[in-house]
DNA sequence: CGTTAGATTGAGGGGATTCAAAATTGGTGG
DNA sequence: CCACCAATTTTGAATCCCCTCAATCTAACG
């Protein structure tokens, strides 16, 4: 309690759970980024859990506070991070709340790829470092359908499955067309 | 264009539009909140709707921004307001993701209900300043079924509708069971 | 009083879920 | 290397919830 952790290895889901076992994935976070930072007196906002086995450096909240209150840039620099995760936020919302099953779940790879290639993990073949019930809890659907998504994907040569958790995707244009991700 | 709004008088919708006409409301925004805020050089990341006629204090962003690196507390100000919103984006996506019709329509209520509350709005009774159809797109759900589970809430007598756009909270703390809010 | 926009209600269909079973994967030890 | 087991994924069938399409109703306005 009272830090926040900056992910230098491995894969990070923040999440939120109900009182009768569902659960949102709210974010996938791998090394580069920060989870932890939304708290109220010590209380998270949200859950955190490790995917993979996670290397972080820990950050003392109330001292980084001060440090940023008499360095504006780093200040400015939170402000940044939090604008562009309430940016993304806006669009998973737009994700969940209009897309279709298989919307989703090629959206959801289009952007994995893009962020786990712009952290330098590999992406060919791509693999997710999540399972199908986690996925399942980032769109708002159920493993199953998760499931039947990417076997169709697989029938139609968008995409094809190494191993359940590795991905190699063959049509990445016709894959973001399908999850309307602009360029 | 590289202004921000504090809105002063009415109610505002962010939204996010796709290409086929389907949208999602991110946000509901009474006077006291800004809008306008998120950007990337000039260009708004999602649109602003009036839903009532609208008064608002613009504000230069980079003038702004400049300020705020001169007066850390603005900065942290700022922050805070991120932070707080990114907080009901993860709820909003919980909501959104993992709920039923009606545990929605429900949530929605008793969030309205408090929003408009902490800016002195009058709650008895509710007048939504939002139709059927921004509920829907705000709840991913459509008019139809956000107008069956308003009529099935008043057959239970959680709530009484006195126009279509005002709404009598008869039950809150059933609302409140409903749609899973923790107090 | 007719018109129009929005809300409600009903009937039918479809996409995702649920429940269940089979297949695949991954890990462990012989 | 393979057999065996647990965990995960895939696939199938049936169900349900929400959507779609359509008609009706209501309220506001000229």
């Amino acid at each position: 309690m009272g830090s926040f952790f900056k992910i230098t290895e491995g894969i990070v889901a923040v999440s939120r759970s109900l009182a009768d076992g569902r659960r949102q994935i709210v974010g996938i976070h791998p090394p580069g980024d920060c989870v932890g930072y939304l708290e109220i007196n010590g209380n998270y906002l949200f859950q955190g859990e490790a995917l993979t086995d996670v290397g972080a450096c820990a950050f003392d909240r109330r001292k980084f506070d001060l440090f940023a209150l008499r360095n504006p840039d780093v200040a400015a620099s939170v402000s940044e991070t939090l604008a562009s995760r309430l940016e993304k936020a806006g669009h998973q919302m737009t994700v969940i709340g209009q897309f279709k099953a298989i919307e989703r779940v090629a959206d959801f790879l289009s952007k994995i790829e893009k962020l786990y290639g712009a952290r330098g993990l590999p992406t060919k073949p791509l693999t997710l470092h999540i399972r199908r019930g986690e996925i399942a809890d980032h769109l708002g659907l159920t493993i199953e359908t998760v499931s039947r998504c990417f076997s169709k994907l697989k029938k139609r040569n968008v995409i094809a499955l190494i191993e359940s958790d590795s991905v190699v995707l063959l049509d990445p244009e016709r894959l973001a067309e399908i999850g309307q991700v602009e360029q």
